[in-house]
RNA sequence: GGAGAGGUACCGAAGCGGUCAAACGGGGCAGACUGUAAAUCUGCUGGCUAUUGCCUUCGGAGGUUCGAAUCCUCCCCUCUCCA
């Protein structure tokens, strides 16, 4: 071979190597990697989502990112949409089936995500598919077929269908069929890699079996750590609901970001870094040693992440912003305005105004928490929700994070 | 198809005729504390209401009873074993 090549070769397989948790299959690309550059043909790099939330979160970066590592290498990234499988729901990693979802919400799901990629990978220079396209072609005779690549043994084995039979908790047979579906989107797209999550480990070896099956070549599997999210001990994930969204406001990415626990932070600057946040190493030692600037530390990231997706100056301004309102007691300067009309003479009770301005669910709430010393008004405590406001322009706190400024008039 | 077990609040799970708006744990929210929206501690966690009580909840629909989450009937759903 070739000793350029075969360094060039060298040089991204140690690049692709970078925050894997498992490489499959890795002496074989080798081989491949070394045939594609003589032939001036890139890889094809697939990377499989469903589209179950709205956002992406930062979790999904770990693996993202290295999907634009191999853009930078000069390999076509595959970013597939699994727009039918979500309509199935991923078993993995789960303890209770995952509820399907409905179409338009499938459909607006993915609008989103594509605009999300886009803040990672530069989409005009990457293959954007959906899973319907061939899928939504199978007949079922098709399906019949694909299904007798697998045996039942091999999909009772995977620790989370084997956990729930054990508990007794159900496992539907179209639970099953996911697998399938995700293994023969790489023989659709005729992937070289594909990339994912160590839960997906089990789905993405499936594909390399099917492809052999089919007459391809398996793909390489790149596994990936999984992030904790914000509760510091579940992994991230868009249904528990403790994930940072990348496309979310500045303040909140800062905010969960902060309300992370100082064990799981360590995580955060492993994974998320992309090998460029080496000069946060020296603090997060110190950090883990019990000794460091755990605070700080958690700000820095969070800084960071912020500018990330939103640019530099949000990044500085997030951290003012929380150095004013959360550690200072100031108010925030872009409080919520809310217009009421006055109601007859007596003005309006606090009770009707929280519940009017969304503040509560219910007026019960707002009486407990007024109750508890949640609530104040131009920053004096009040206790008594049935309090009345008069015509004027109130300040009014629910709690520590929430404000608004209330005008009554006629 | 046959035989058992079970469906309780956001989740898990007690309760098995009145004292049940329903124990307990988790989660969430609030307060205190703190370098933090971490940790820890305390409280709250169906709705309405002048905290006085009223209204709606325990898979669904009926029924028994002064009174049901608790008993009966039918239906729906889940699990296990057998076929």
């Amino acid at each position: 071979m070739d000793p350029k090549i075969a360094a060039e070769v060298e040089r991204q397989l140690a690049e692709l190597d970078r925050s894997a948790v498992d490489f499959y299959g890795r002496d074989e690309l080798a081989g491949r990697l070394a045939d594609a550059l003589t032939a001036g043909r890139p890889l094809r790099v697939k990377l499989g989502m469903d589209p179950s939330a709205p956002d992406l979160h930062i979790g999904h970066t770990v693996v993202l990112h290295k999907l634009k590592i191999f853009q930078d290498l000069g390999h076509m990234p595959i970013f597939l949409v699994g727009d039918f499988t979500a309509a199935i729901g991923d078993p993995s990693g789960r303890s209770k089936t995952r509820p399907p979802l409905a179409r338009e919400q499938i459909e607006s799901n993915a609008r989103t995500y594509v605009d999300q990629v886009a803040k990672i990978l530069d989409v005009d220079r990457a293959e954007v598919r959906f899973n319907s396209e061939w899928m939504n072609a199978f007949a079922p005779a098709d399906f019949v077929r694909l299904c007798a690549h697998g045996t039942v043994a091999r999909l009772l084995e995977r620790d989370d269908f084997a956990k729930r039979y054990a508990e007794g908790t159900p496992v539907f047979v179209h639970e099953f069929l996911y697998p399938f579906v995700q293994a023969y989107d790489s023989v659709a797209l005729e992937a070289d890699v594909e990339l994912g999550g160590t839960d997906q480990t089990f789905n993405m070896l499936m594909g390399r079996d099917l492809q052999r099956d089919y007459g391809q070549h398996a793909q390489a599997v790149i596994t990936h750590p999984l992030l904790v999210g914000t509760d510091g001990s579940e992994k991230m994930s868009k249904s528990l609901g403790n994930y940072v969204g990348i496309a979310e406001p500045a303040e909140e990415i800062f905010g969960k970001v902060m309300s992370v626990s100082d064990v799981a932070l360590l995580d955060y600057v492993d994974y998320l870094g992309n090998g460029d946040w080496d000069d946060l190493l020296a603090a997060r030692t110190a950090v883990a040693a019990g000794e460091g600037d755990a605070m700080g530390l958690k700000k820095e990231i969070a800084r960071r992440l912020v500018a990330r997706y939103h640019g530099r100056d949000a990044g500085s301004e997030a951290l003012d912003r929380f150095e004013r309102v959360v550690q200072g007691g100031e108010v925030p300067d872009d409080v919520p305005e809310h217009q009421l009309a006055l109601e007859g003479q007596n003005g309006r009770s606090l009770l009707e105004i929280l519940e009017q301005i969304g503040f509560v669910g219910s007026r019960g709430e707002a009486r407990r928490m007024a109750k508890q010393g949640a609530l104040s008004v131009d920053g004096e405590r009040v206790e008594d929700p049935t309090r009345a406001l008069a015509a004027g322009t109130w300040l009014i706190r629910l709690g520590k994070r929430r404000f608004a400024r209330v005008t009554l008039r006629d």
